[in-house]
DNA sequence: GCCAACGTTGGC
DNA sequence: GCCAACGTTGGC
């Protein structure tokens, strides 16, 4: 059993967005990041769980828990052309791009905001990939003992 | 294989 | 809107 972080834009997918989904779930497309990819392809597993965080946005922060209800299969939205995130360099017979689905289990009462995960950056959350320095990078690898504190500050 | 140019991310 | 950091691309 893993833990993840998965980004995204409140403007462009938020939480209560994902709230309005039928069985409050959705496809995790549009990742156009080999690393990202990886994650979902090769090591995310039924049952595990996501912290879904808002970026970009006026408040930056941990919003809610998903869990990963479907192991990654080819992101169907590169081979469509009228796609925002079409991307012709993915065959159907040999996808580049991977998603997984997600099921929202509950949304926080409180955003744990970005400040305020940053006030342990060094300490209990020394080394979370999400603090360090430039990290863009949309699916993190969360640790167990990050996981915990986390849902403690919640 | 190097690296400059470019596009994107995302906090502020 | 700015800009630093980073991933990707493509010329050589």
């Amino acid at each position: 059993m893993n833990y993840w972080l998965m980004k995204s834009e409140p403007e462009t997918f938020g939480i209560d967005a994902l709230a309005a989904r039928p069985r409050r779930t959705t496809h995790w497309d549009g990742v156009r990041n080999f690393q990202a990819r990886n994650f979902m392809r090769d090591q995310m597993r039924i049952g595990d769980l996501a912290f879904f965080y808002h970026s970009n946005c006026e408040e930056p922060g941990i919003v809610g828990i998903v869990k990963v209800v479907k192991e990654g299969y080819p992101d169907d939205s590169a081979f469509d052309r009228k796609d925002k995130h079409y991307d012709a360099e993915s065959d159907p017979n040999k996808p580049r791009w991977y998603m997984v689905d997600v099921q929202l289990q509950r949304k926080l009462k409180a955003p744990i905001t970005l400040a305020t995960l940053r006030e342990h950056s060094n300490g209990a959350l020394r080394g979370m990939l999400l603090l360090k320095r430039g990290n863009r990078l949309s699916i993190t690898p969360v640790s167990a003992a990050h996981w915990r504190f986390i849902l403690d500050l919640a």
